[in-house]
DNA sequence: GAAACCTGTTTCCTATAGTGAACACGCCGC
DNA sequence: GCGGCGTGTTCACTATAGGAAACAGGTTTC
């Protein structure tokens, strides 16, 4: 397996995103979009040029949309895609959720190159992805390839020292307190240069739709 | 406190919606991401539960998979579905931006309360604001009234030990090591115990409109 | 080199999504 | 009350998506 793919995974699970596919109540959401712009089948209908039977049946879980018929609607609702798909969304905001995690209690995703440990692994639906690493690779020729996954990162260096290298620049020498910020589908990779393996503290943003 | 610009949301706003519907090669995309894993329809049939036959013809843009079909798809992938429909992920985004911050060497906000050291500051449009506060608050009561900001706050402490007080919780002892992640339109405040002032890296989310 | 595999595609057939028309209900104005 | 509207739902039919099996091409095996 490659060292995006175990990355990828690692911050998939780390994401919170259940494994299992949601339920999805999406009828239920469409009706909620609808009436939140007072607008009747007959109207979303002639936005969408979806027939009018056809959207009760949508709203009401009868029939699972074509894919087809799912870009009528957001082309036609004027919605994107992830809008239509985040019932959770209207007051999930002042929630006042949090997520403790005591040192060293993370949950652990080990890579031949990286020791990752997740932090506030409890919480779903959150907009940023943090963790902390322990970088066992010592040299660059460990990564098969880069390390790319959408977004951004920031990483702050906690313990010893490594280089990082990058798609697009020199290699980049950080020592502990030092921190940078890159975009993190550009290519990148931690080699520890310090005499223990450095231990870096990463946040990573959530992938969200183009 | 938040940093906070409004050079987001006048972007967002100028923006606009995208006002057409993307081509949305979706077939193209799942092949895509199907050899980039070096799988065959067979493997990605037994994972999805949809017959062979099925992936081919969507694969080949020949139908319009049904929503249930998209929706095993993205269980038996183990990818989000942002991630099935972004086509011009390819390569063209990538910036490639980054931002090196060395240690004390952030931009200075003091405070009667907190000290803070805003990281990677060079950099604008960025999706997290990381800086480095050092708590120099010692009772709640020096706080005027809770710190809040729209969004989502991840908070490590790097040095001493902290009370963090919360809107809705009991306040919690976090020493050094120790991290949590919080919706931070709840209030918050943080008060330092330890005999020096303690030192957090705190990561922010930046405002985005609802 | 043929038989046994694999790959991806294509061919039926059936299950179901999508449509237009009929339906039931509530809301007017007269 | 009545008929006209408009709402959302249900029907009957057609179009199409999904599945099992057959197919065509390539590779491996003896």
């Amino acid at each position: 397996m490659t060292a995006t793919t175990d990355q990828d995974a690692a911050l998939r699970i780390a994401s919170g995103r259940k494994p299992f596919v949601e339920p999805l109540r999406l009828g239920e959401r469409l009706r909620e979009i609808r009436l939140a712009h007072q607008w009747t089948l007959e109207d979303v209908s002639q936005r969408t040029g979806l027939a009018r039977s056809t959207l009760s049946k949508i709203e009401n879980d009868q029939i699972s949309p074509t894919f087809t018929a799912v870009q009528k609607l957001i082309a036609g609702l004027g919605i994107d895609l992830p809008q239509l798909l985040s019932p959770p969304r209207q007051q999930a905001r002042t929630n006042g959720r949090r997520d403790l995690t005591r040192r060293g209690q993370g949950e652990l995703h080990p890579t031949p190159t990286y020791e990752h440990e997740l932090l506030s692994c409890e919480l779903a639906q959150k907009r940023m992805i943090p963790f902390k690493t322990i970088v066992r690779a010592r040299r660059f020729e460990e990564f098969s390839e880069w390390v790319r996954h959408d977004g951004e990162e920031f990483l702050m260096v906690l313990e010893g020292e490594i280089l990082l290298y990058t798609e697009f620049y020199e290699p980049l020498r950080l020592e502990s307190g030092d921190s940078i910020y890159f975009d993190s589908d550009m290519g990148h990779a931690l080699v520890s240069t310090s005499r223990e393996d450095a231990v870096v503290l990463s946040v990573c943003t959530r992938g969200e739709a183009a």
